[in-house]
DNA sequence: GAGCGCATGTAAAGGGTTACATGATTCT
DNA sequence: AGAATCATGTAACCCTTTACATGCGCTC
């Protein structure tokens, strides 16, 4: 489980509460890792009770804040020093592509188009954004200069995904002449 | 859920038993959808309950054998077509990222030095596999194309990500001065 | 004082993993 | 005969999402 994990990672970097977390995971953080806010108030619950965190104050509309312990910062570079990463995506977009054979050869075309505008504004979105980073907008932090790594990522990844789906409706492997038919080959396809 | 259209797609190419879904999905599949047996056969049940596959045969070793119905295939091709693609990613790899100023500079150095190696490595067993699939070995048929599109966008992640993983051992943005001190920063590091 | 955004929670259902369990067939 | 592999399943638990619910504080 690394929702736990990053609730801590976190909190490593000040005080917050429920709400601040779930913003936070909306926006950059939910793209690699989803999260609402009735997972991450019942984590905060384990994580207290467990010792990791505590209430550092109380605020206006019932608003409480967080602060990681000495356990609890412990506990998140233990899980970044010695457990294994788990390198499986979850990507439905690439996990349709598999299916791509099912689709009509329009409706496929129209959807790579979309994916590859899809892609190619998110990795503008993002790199407009490291950039604000690389001009010093957001400080020299460690965290900053930690988050501007993760951007990175996200570039690299959406751009790398643009190029696909262009490379995808300009290749001819799509677009032989049985494509499209109604029915599927019989037989499973497994080579000789 | 994307399981349930996923098993509809795999039995669109032909008959399958749980057993055999289960292999695909331990293979390329589960790198982008990870899927156990006992997901697998439970969701198989609720398949054929539904009516969108059935029993084509049982073999030896008790083996049960699906087959795509007339109201199955409908039903994968209209969550191809109508159903919205979610774009949420799930990567640890990317989410760790957000935390790695929490880690010793050493630590980090080797981390990102063996994720280089590991998105390398795997770049290049499938892009050896993809090269199988363009000298023709596993024929030409709807579903090879639409695999070997699924495949590219793998190579380009990994490649992508070990890019990522290189660039970021190389700048200089992790390596400044005061990282790796024991303490986190004080207060939350938003902009002015 | 009406409405919006802040802020927290509960309940129920659904999706997914791990551990346990079993038996049949093939291979050596 | 024993080991490996095929093949299916159940039970328990955990993680995640969706829907429901409530109340406070600020702004117009």
């Amino acid at each position: 489980m690394s929702l736990r994990h990053g609730l801590l990672g976190l909190l490593a970097e000040g005080p917050a509460s429920g709400y601040d977390l779930a913003r936070r995971f909306s926006q950059a953080l939910g793209s690699v890792w989803p999260a609402q806010h009735p997972q991450i108030y019942s984590e905060l619950v384990r994580l207290e009770a467990a010792g990791l965190i505590e209430v550092e104050s109380t605020g206006p509309r019932r608003r409480k804040a967080y602060r990681i312990t000495d356990a609890g910062l412990t506990e998140v570079r233990r899980w970044l020093a010695e457990v294994d990463v788990d390198h499986t995506f979850r990507m439905e977009v690439l996990f349709r592509a598999y299916f791509y054979w099912l689709m009509e050869p329009e409706d496929l075309k129209a959807h790579l188009a979309a994916e590859q505008r899809f892609f190619a504004e998110t990795a503008a979105a993002l790199r407009g954004y490291a950039d604000t980073k690389d001009r010093g907008e957001w400080g020299t932090s460690k965290q900053t200069r930690a988050m501007r790594i993760a951007l990175e990522a996200g570039v690299r990844i959406n751009e790398a995904l643009a190029g696909w789906a262009q490379w995808a409706q300009e290749t001819d492997v799509m677009t032989a002449e049985d494509f499209g038919t109604a029915k599927p080959d019989d037989g499973g396809g497994e080579p000789a």
